[in-house]
DNA sequence: GTCTATAGACTGATAGAC
DNA sequence: GTCTATCAGTCTATAGAC
């Protein structure tokens, strides 16, 4: 609307971006070290050098905080992962990805902070966080079917699909709760050893193993 | 000391030990269903029928009824959890402990936030976090050296069973974060797929897999 | 043992000066 | 845009009556 041209010397509010980036950055700390219920907004304003009404005029609620931090850390994972590569080799480079976390402490801790607080349907972040699981999920299940079709790996049932590519994000997940409660933890070396061997037994017809697996299990 | 015989009529205070019980189960509900940050005293004695004062009263702080909460769910996991068997066996049972997690959505729950919570060295149960699960990788670690030992499986160094026991935490807790944001989930089918073709991969001397992979990752 | 009442601190959010 | 001042509500915990 009306914006004052003084304020402003080439972009669109051009200190307010960076402003609002080191808030997000302020918030993700907060939010990753205390969730979303025990992260306050003065918490976040004061590690910020601000007062916490600024900080609400920035984003309007608390829960407008949440979900700035929250497209934030998706525009992040979501540029650092994998445009260029799909198929198999999508699953040869989690490994680096996860192993590019061990520097980057505070986004995994809130990403895995917030995804176990927002499992209840009452979380702010709850749908949020589900479409982004589905759509995580999704992504995987496509590049294992393109490797199908392009013959790198045997064939697979749908469902087949479905438990492979949770069992990897189940793998990324858990490992890095792990690293988080020890820092000793390999996570790159752990899930490089997961990919690795899934990536072998894939390439048999390992299928089958799947397949008497999830069948000899139910009694109905 | 001194307690008032009127007060209980057969065992040590009869009716408070009950009042107790579900005092903590309302809390497993409340701590799981908020986090603890979120889930607050006067929440958990509404839900309860008392007074806030009264919850108080029982565990002398709200951190106290958080340690009443895992000590409790400590007690139900350990008991549930297969002192009769050992080696490859308790690997197996995996798959079943899991499935009776979809009944007991609470426990769960609970559980999943509070360790994402605590992964925070400032969080109130950060201490037992980390040492629970050092305890479970240090079980599931002895059971597996005592399949090596038993010839049940082809050898495995210390470091190669470390990953091992760490990816089967890993799945578990993965999995069980996914129910929870989608109870469509099959947990037991998948856990059990995992497990399944795991032992088979420890049966053959797959370990050459895991070798491979850790040694050629590293780039010292 | 459980209650009511209350202390004392913190919460998210708003109003208005500059 | 950021501040100070302030709101009404909630929090944990304590004191004291019954």
């Amino acid at each position: 609307m009306a914006g004052s041209a003084r304020t402003r010397s080439r972009g669109p509010y051009r200190t307010g971006v960076r402003r609002r980036e080191q808030l997000i950055a302020v918030a993700i700390d907060v939010f990753g070290e205390h969730g979303f219920a025990g992260g306050s907004v003065r918490a976040i304003a004061e590690r910020a050098g601000v007062s916490h009404a600024a900080l609400i005029q920035h984003f309007g609620s608390k829960g407008g905080v949440l979900m700035a931090v929250l497209q934030e850390w998706d525009r992040q994972t979501v540029e650092a992962r994998l445009a260029d590569v799909s198929g198999l080799d999508y699953f040869r480079r989690l490994p680096a990805v996860m192993g590019a976390h061990e520097h980057n402490r505070g986004l995994l801790q809130l990403f895995t902070t917030i995804a176990a607080e927002a499992s209840s349907p009452s979380h702010p972040a709850h749908a949020f966080i589900q479409q982004r699981y589905a759509t995580n999920l999704a992504t995987l299940a496509g590049h294992l079917q393109q490797a199908v079709d392009a013959g790198d790996v045997a064939p697979l049932t749908p469902a087949e699909i479905d438990i492979e590519v949770r069992l990897v994000t189940a793998v990324l997940d858990g490992i890095g709760l792990q690293w988080l409660l020890d820092s000793s933890t390999d996570m790159a070396g752990s899930v490089d050893v997961y990919i690795t061997r899934t990536i072998m037994g894939w390439r048999r017809a390992d299928a089958e193993t799947t397949r008497v697996a999830t069948t000899a299990r139910n009694p109905v």
